[in-house]
DNA sequence: GCCGTTTTCGGCCCGACTGTTTTCAGTCG
C-alpha cells in the first residue's frame, strides 16, 4: 500500500467522520495525520517493520494500529464501519462550494438527497429553500455551485495562474492609497499546484479595492465581498481571494495569507505558549498590554523565538522546531545556478537548433550549459543514435565556436530500457559529455523489477544524473512505484546526482523526496527539460522552487559548482583549457 | 485522536463573509 493511498483513506475517515458530527478535533487529528503520512520521506510499511509509525508527528496508538492493519491486510474495519450507511454521493454534496458537512447532512436527513442529481433535483422543485437554515439564496447558490462544478474544481498548475496574480496585482498596485500588494497563499511559497491565486493588499481604505475587484473585467462572478476581502470567480473559473488590511498590519496579514493553514496553526500555538495571541493584525499579549509593532515577517519569527522561516518551508513539516534551533538551513536561490543540464534541441523534440539554444543559455549568465536530446528508444521524440548524436556533434562544435565564453557539454537524456539496460552502446556513452538516465516507457512497472530496472540503470559507471526520477506529470499521472532507500544508496555510492526537472508539469524529484537526498549527502541537479529556448529559465524559475522546498542549500546542488570544479569532479572530463 | 515532560487531562488558531437568524451557525480563508 503506497503513502498515497494510506493518505486518502485517512483523508476519507475524517470526511465520514465530520459527515457523522464527530467532534471537530477528532477530525482534525484524521487531517493531520493524512498530512504527515502524506509529507513521509519514506514508505509507511518500512516504518511499520522499523516500529518507527509511532514517531511521525500526529499518529498516535489509535491511527498506528489502523495503519498497521491496513498495511498488513490491504482492509480496515473502521473504515468500512463507517462507510457502512454513509452513501459515497455525499462527498460530492461537499464539493459544491458553500456544502460543507453540516448542510449536508441536513439535506441527507430531511430530503434523502445522496447524489449530485438528487440535490439538483430538489433545488429545482423549489425543496431546499423551505428548509430551516436554507432560502432561496442557499438554494440558487447551490445550483449555480453544481453547475460550475467541472470549472471551479481541482487545482491549476503554478505556471499556469501566475500571469492573472500579476496582472491583478498591478491593476492593484495603480490605485490610489494602496501601498503594497504581495502574492500570498500557496502560489507564494512555491507550491506545483495552486487552487486559487490570494493577493494581499496594504491601504488605509479598502473600499476602492473591493470595488476595482469586483469590476474587474476577467471576472465572472462574485463569491464574496466585504469590507477587506472580496473573492470572485474569474471567466476560465480560477479563484481570486484579495485581502485588504491597514499598512501597520501589513507583516501579520503577509504572514496569515502566506499559510500554510498549517504553519499558520502551529504558529499561533507557539504564539499562545509564548503569551500572545497571533492574527493577521498584530501578535497581541494576553496580558492585555499594548501589541508591539511587527515591522516585517523576519520580526514576526524573531518575536516567536524563530530565526526566519522563507514561505517556501511553510508546510509545519519541522521547519519551526529547526527555526527554533537555529537548524534551517540557508536555501539555494536561483543565482547560484552557474549552468544546466538536459535541455532538448530540434535534434529531438525540441523547437530550436542547437546555436539558438545555448544563446538562452547564454543569455541568463550560464557559465555551461549540457545539450541533451533524447535516445535512440525514443522513437516518438525523434531520438538519436550514436550515428546522428556523431553528426549532432558539428553542430556542438560550431555553437562552441560561436560561444567562446560558454562551455558547451554534448550529453544525451539514455531512455532506460525496461530491463535496465541503457538504450546506447557503451562505446557511445563513453564519447558522450555526459549522460543523464531516463525512464520515459513501461512507466506502471511492477514495484520490485521497477526498483531492479533502475538500480541496474544507476550502476552505469556512464550515468551521471538520474532524470525525472519519479515520472509523474501533475495533474495527469502518478509516478512510478520503486523503493528509493536502495537507489539512493546507490547514487550516494556512484556519486549520481538526482535531478530537480524544472519542468513545471514535472517538478521531479519532488519537495518531500529532495528533503530525503538531501539528507542523505546526494547531490541534486536542478535543470529545465527545456524543450524551446524560452524555457531555458525554467531551472532557475521553477526547479529551484521546489528544491528550496526540499530545504536544499547551494552546497546540495551539484550545478552551483564553478565551471571548472563541475566539469572536472563532477563530470570527470579532463580540463579543456 | 494527539500531545506533553512543571500537565497522562484538558487543551487543541483565529477571523471574514453570508444567510437566515433575532443573536449566530456554517463555511471558508
Ligand atoms: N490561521 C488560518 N489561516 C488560514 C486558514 N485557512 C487558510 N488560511 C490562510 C493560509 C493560507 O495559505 C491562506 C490562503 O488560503 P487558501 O485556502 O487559498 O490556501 P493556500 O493558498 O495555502 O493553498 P491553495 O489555495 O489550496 O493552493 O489563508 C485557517 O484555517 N487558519
Ligand atoms: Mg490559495
Ligand atoms: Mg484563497
Ligand atoms: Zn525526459
Amino acid at each position: 500500500m503506497e503513502n498515497r493511498e494510506i493518505e486518502a483513506i485517512l483523508n476519507e475517515i475524517a470526511e465520514l467522520l465530520e459527515l457523522k458530527g464527530t467532534n471537530a478535533f477528532k477530525v482534525r487529528a484524521y487531517q493531520n495525520a493524512a498530512r504527515a503520512i502524506g509529507n513521509l520521506q519514506e514508505e509507511v510499511s518500512l516504518l511499520i517493520e522499523e516500529k518507527r509509525l509511532g514517531k511521525v508527528r500526529g499518529v498516535g496508538k489509535s491511527i498506528q494500529s489502523k495503519l498497521e492493519e491496513l498495511v498488513e491486510t490491504g482492509e480496515l474495519t473502521y473504515l468500512d464501519e463507517l462507510r457502512d450507511g454513509i452513501p459515497e454521493g455525499l462527498f460530492d454534496i461537499m464539493s459544491v462550494p458553500g456544502m460543507g458537512p453540516k448542510k449536508t447532512k441536513v439535506l441527507w436527513e430531511k430530503l434523502g438527497v445522496d447524489t449530485l442529481e438528487q440535490l439538483e433535483e430538489a433545488c429545482k422543485n423549489d425543496e431546499v429553500a423551505s428548509l430551516k437554515g436554507f432560502g432561496k439564496k442557499s438554494q440558487d447558490k447551490i445550483l449555480d455551485g453544481i453547475a460550475n462544478l467541472a470549472l471551479t474544481r481541482g487545482r491549476r498548475l503554478r505556471s499556469q495562474v501566475v500571469h492573472h496574480a500579476e496582472r491583478l496585482k498591478a491593476a492593484i498596485a495603480a490605485l490610489d492609497g494602496v501601498e503594497r500588494v504581495e502574492v500570498a497563499g500557496s502560489l507564494r511559497r512555491g507550491r506545483e499546484t495552486v487552487k486559487d491565486v490570494d493577493l494581499l493588499v496594504a491601504s488605509e481604505d479598502a473600499a476602492p479595492i473591493m470595488e476595482l475587484v469586483r469590476e474587474d473585467e476577467e471576472v465572472d462572478s462574485i463569491i464574496g465581498s466585504g469590507e477587506t476581502k472580496t473573492s470572485v470567480r474569474l471567466k476560465d473559473g480560477l479563484q481570486v481571494d484579495v485581502r485588504v488590511v491597514a499598512p501597520r498590519s501589513f507583516a501579520c496579514a503577509l504572514a496569515y495569507f502566506t499559510g500554510s493553514k498549517e504553519f499558520n496553526v502551529a504558529l499561533r500555538g507557539l504564539a499562545l505558549d509564548l503569551g500572545f495571541s497571533l492574527n493577521e493584525y498584530d501578535l497581541r499579549p494576553l496580558d492585555g498590554s499594548p501589541p508591539p509593532e511587527v515591522a516585517d515577517e523576519p520580526a514576526l519569527h524573531r518575536m516567536l523565538g524563530l530565526d526566519y522561516v522563507p514561505p517556501e518551508l511553510r508546510e509545519n513539516t519541522g521547519e519551526i522546531d529547526a527555526a527554533k534551533e537555529g537548524k534551517l538551513p540557508r536555501l539555494v536561490e536561483a543565482e547560484d545556478l552557474t549552468g544546466v543540464l538536459h535541455v532538448h534541441t530540434n535534434w529531438s523534440d525540441g523547437t530550436a537548433s542547437v546555436e539558438e539554444t545555448v544563446r538562452a543559455a547564454a543569455e541568463l549568465g550560464y557559465s555551461f550549459v549540457g545539450i541533451s536530446d533524447h535516445s535512440q528508444a525514443a522513437t516518438y521524440a525523434n531520438g538519436l543514435d550514436f550515428e546522428r548524436l556523431k553528426r549532432q556533434r558539428e553542430e556542438v562544435e560550431a555553437a562552441r565556436a560561436a560561444f567562446p565564453q560558454l562551455r558547451i557539454f554534448h550529453g544525451c537524456e539514455v531512455d532506460i530500457l525496461s530491463d535496465g539496460r541503457l538504450d546506447l552502446e557503451d562505446e557511445c556513452l563513453e564519447w558522450l559529455d555526459f549522460v543523464i538516465a531516463s525512464v520515459h516507457s513501461d512507466l506502471t512497472m511492477e514495484r520490485s523489477k521497477m526498483t531492479k530496472r533502475l538500480e541496474t540503470a544507476l550502476q552505469h559507471p556512464r550515468v551521471k544524473v538520474w532524470g525525472h526520477p519519479s515520472g509523474r506529470k501533475l495533474l495527469k499521472r502518478e509516478g512510478s512505484q520503486f523503493d528509493w532507500e536502495p537507489l539512493l544508496d546507490v547514487c550516494a555510492d556512484r556519486g549520481v546526482a538526482v535531478e530537480v526537472n524544472g519542468h513545471p508539469m514535472r517538478l521531479d524529484a519532488d519537495w518531500v523526496h529532495v528533503r530525503r537526498i538531501r539528507s542523505r549527502g546526494i547531490k541534486l541537479c536542478v535543470n529545465p527539460d527545456a524543450h524551446s529556448p524560452g524555457a531555458m529559465n525554467h531551472a532557475a524559475r521553477y526547479g529551484i522552487v521546489e528544491a528550496r522546498r526540499g530545504w536544499a542549500s547551494k552546497d546540495d546542488v551539484i550545478n552551483t559548482l564553478p565551471l571548472e570544479a563541475f566539469e572536472r569532479d563532477f563530470l570527470g572530463l579532463a580540463a579543456t583549457s
